[in-house]
RNA sequence: GGGCGAUUAGCUCAGUUGGUAGAGCAACUCAUUUACACUGAGAAGGUCAGGGGUUCGAGUCCCUUAUCGCCCACCA
């Protein structure tokens, strides 16, 4: 909007406009500009304080006894900004805290971001290798954590405008970051209590390793590849009474065993006996024990144990005593073998051990086999199984929780993390829609193992325990006293998914304030709602559910609404590597964020993926500028008439009775809609009365009884106000209910209302309407 | 191998507890400078993947087959 034009929409009308309808608001005369509406409203809603539930209070919006209803943002990552797909799940959440905000609830929306360890470390890791050609250690801990740092501070930065444009009516005073100082103490304390229960360890086992990222990872950050792999079959030596078959020659050289089912007769007479030999330069002892996860039917039915670089050999090691051999270095290089092998990358050391072996005309079959291969989800390294002393957090492992408000589980009764997490969501305390995704929870429960959660990264959480010599120390804080400088803090850092798991609660001030009934964890905890994506159903909303029922005994969220992915036009993910993002603010610019937000509501049953396209909200941008003409018809078509809307000495006529009764019966199911989070329907629902009832029928209708101006009777008067009490009302329904979907042109078209139609400036603080 | 989901108009997808098949976009015909061309009216388009069952009645519930997608898990 230019500077000439009148901005004020209970103002004055400019010379510039005053030729044609000199009563009507200037700005109503041109179309819909949602790039100069949309900036300015949402300053003006921020800037009212009203996203805060105290100012709402204060301000009398909001009464202080009203229930509650919470909830906390999943905060976004910052290695990068935010696409349609968070626009999806965002604008869900504005949608119902808005509608709630109107119905009169005590309504709170925590933002925030968080600091994803690996993710926004390797990604800076990255940077600086290209542009410096400098990796961490040449810049060590402190200078390296100060660039993440201002690189996540940037991010951070970009996420709240995007968030701003979006209109998401979140509460900024409350803005929370997972590695700032208060969650920092939350972590802590949390992971002292886990300690001294008890439930996190330390111990030597076989870790995901990830060689390019130097890092362990947990078995959840692991994506599987498809590839095409060499399946090779040999003997370890002409001796040897057993061929065995595998796709990692070189890991052959830390065999300790060697696995045969114990039902097969084929091997029986071997089981139990031992081999020494040499195996490329490797001194190997080999016994032969049985073992039923050997399947018969499987290769030669006999399966080589490489303890150290496999988990699965790990465990059958376990259980017949075996050693553990570790061959494979960090650098993903051989540690033992003869000269053609010891030092090399796993690939070369690869054809090095299958040369060696046809040279030794040990190799029996070479066949090609499809292959999943493992890689760390971040950083696309292939990752290495490998022994190494980790910190791990048993699921397991019974404990006594001390205060229980889960079903099932009595306060002061014996239980497991595991268990907690499966009585939370049976127990129906914790909701889950679509429901199927129940059903992925449960399975993935079922099959928990150990997590682990320390890395080898800089950036995060510091574990906060001491060592001094063979002693250890837990605490909040360093160890005190005349030998504090000798105690040294443990280098590594926690998952990040351990401090997001924490988010429900440490948002709201736990621990420091929790005991303090004014607090917001004493007000808001429970949340009401979690809108997630489901592919962080176990990352997260698992791990949100197993802390909360440790560290408070109860849940953190009533309901969780899973969103579909939003994918571009060819069915893809949006994905950094393809470069296929959109990013909200494009949308905005192009056709107005309402658009966007309607675009991405609309048509998308909850669950299910949808596909960004165009066109779809070209058509959400026509439908904000038919409100728009809408409104600019009815102002012009009932001026005059001022007065006449919510007027209790105008009656309607009995065909603004039927209007009236049709109206009130598509407009009574909304609430419960948007209840039962149908907001889809909803929205269909609206689009379809504004347009194709409202627009196309009963303004089409009405032009009739306003065009006859001449006609002084009674009767035509009173027709007249009567279709225009109805339309300014009707008016007046069609943009409240429309705010929490089309927040921005509902605001701007309620500012040009008449007065008698409002009770509040802000749409935002308007009463919902009830039938 | 186990689990989950999808299959509805040319395309993208809705379709609440079973009760006469819906929208947007595209295409077709017509109208119109109108509150709005970011428009209106109209027509066309479907064996709801196939088969079987329950029911007075099935897109919806049950069984089965096929195709596609996703998740999990041991293939050494």
């Amino acid at each position: 909007m230019n500077e000439d034009t009148n901005t004020n929409p209970n103002g004055e009308i400019s010379a510039k406009t005053e030729a044609f309808t000199p009563n009507i608001p200037s700005q109503l005369l041109k179309p819909y500009d949602p790039t100069e509406v949309e900036p300015r409203v949402q300053k003006q809603e921020r800037e009212s304080g009203f996203y805060n539930p105290d100012v709402c209070i204060k301000e009398g919006i909001t009464k202080s006894d009203a229930p509650v209803y919470s909830i906390i943002l999943p905060p976004p990552n910052v290695t990068g900004t935010l696409h349609m797909g968070h626009a999806l799940g965002f604008t869900t959440q504005d949608i119902v805290i808005r509608y709630k905000r109107m119905q009169g609830f005590r309504t709170l929306w925590i933002p925030g971001t968080d600091h994803a360890a690996i993710a926004t470390q390797s990604m800076v890791e990255k940077n600086i290798q290209k542009a410096e050609g400098l990796n961490r250690h040449d810049l060590g801990r402190e200078e390296l954590l100060k660039r993440v740092g201002d690189f996540a501070q940037q991010s951070r930065d970009t996420i709240v405008s995007q968030l701003q444009t979006l209109g998401a009516s979140v509460d900024w005073s409350r803005e929370a970051f997972t590695l700032d100082e208060e969650r920092n103490f939350a972590v802590k304390t949390v992971f002292k209590k886990m300690y001294d229960d008890g439930l996190i360890f330390k111990k030597n086992r076989v870790i995901n390793w990830d060689p390019k990222g130097q890092t362990t990872i947990s078995d959840d950050e692991i994506v599987y590849e498809d590839r095409k792999a060499k399946f090779y079959t040999f003997k370890y030596s002409k001796d040897f009474p057993i061929a065995i078959s595998t796709t990692r020659p070189e890991t052959k050289l830390g065999d300790v065993a060697v696995a045969v089912n114990p039902d097969d007769a084929r091997y029986k007479e071997y089981v139990g006996k031992e081999y020494e030999m040499d195996f490329c330069g490797a001194p190997i002892k080999i016994k032969i024990v049985a073992d039923y996860a050997a399947e018969m039917d499987f290769g030669t039915g006999a399966v080589g144990i490489t303890p150290a670089h496999s988990m699965t050999d790990y465990e059958i090691a376990q259980r017949h005593n075996l050693p553990m051999i570790q061959v494979i270095d960090e650098k993903a290089r051989m540690m033992v073998g003869g000269p053609e092998v010891l030092g090399k990358k796993v690939v070369e050391a690869r054809d090095a051990v299958v040369l060696w072996l046809k040279e030794s005309d040990l190799l029996i079959e070479e066949t090609e086999i499809d292959q999943r291969i493992s890689t760390a989800e971040r950083t696309g390294g292939i990752v290495e199984p490998l022994p190494k002393l980790q910190w791990f957090v048993a699921v397991n492992k019974p404990f006594t929780l001390e205060h229980s408000e889960i079903k099932g589980i009595e306060s002061g009764s014996e239980t497991t993390l595991k268990e907690i997490m499966q009585k939370a969501v049976s127990g129906e305390q914790v909701e889950m829609l679509p429901e199927h995704f129940l059903k992925t929870y449960f399975n993935w429960i079922d099959n928990l193992n150990d997590w682990c959660i320390s890395r080898q990264i800089w950036y995060g959480h510091r574990i906060p325990v001491w060592y001094k010599g063979e002693e250890i120390y837990c605490g909040i804080e360093a160890p005190t006293g005349a030998d504090a400088s000798e105690w040294i803090q443990d280098e590594d850092t926690l998952d990040t998914w351990f401090s997001s798991g924490l988010w429900s609660f440490s948002t709201m001030g736990w621990p420091t304030k929790a005991s303090d009934p004014k607090s917001d964890f004493s007000i808001y905890h429970p949340t009401n709602l979690l809108v997630t994506g489901h592919d962080i159903i176990f990352f997260w909303v698992a791990r949100m559910i197993l802390m909360t029922g440790y560290v408070l005994g109860t849940i953190p969220f009533h309901k969780v609404l899973f969103t579909g992915m939003v994918r571009d036009m060819k069915g893809r993910k949006f994905s950094k590597t393809l470069g296929n993002g959109i990013d909200p603010i494009e949308i905005a610019h192009k056709f107005g964020m309402d658009a966007g937000r309607m675009s991405l509501i609309f048509g998308t049953a909850p669950g299910t993926d949808s596909k960004i396209d165009e066109n779809k909200i070209k058509g959400y941008k026509h439908f904000a500028n038919k409100i728009w003409n809408v409104t600019r018809f009815i102002l012009t078509a009932t001026e005059g008439l001022n007065g006449t809307a919510n007027n209790p000495l105008v009656n309607f006529t009995d065909a603004d009775l039927a209007l009236i009764e049709k109206r009130n019966e598509i407009f009574k199911s909304i609430s419960t809609n948007i209840d039962n989070l149908k907001i889809h329907i909803v929205a269909e629902d609206l689009y379809n009365y504004t347009w194709k009832e409202f627009a196309d029928i009963i303004l089409e209708d009405s032009k009739e009884i306003f065009a006859d101006v001449d006609n002084l009777s009674a009767e035509s008067i009173a027709k007249k106000k009567s279709r225009a009490k109805f339309l300014l009302e009707t008016l007046g329904l069609i943009v409240k209910t429309l705010h929490p979907f089309m927040p921005h042109v509902t605001q701007e078209i309620w500012s040009l209302l008449p007065a008698e139609l409002k009770t509040r400036e802000l749409l935002m603080t308007e009463k919902w309407p009830t039938f």
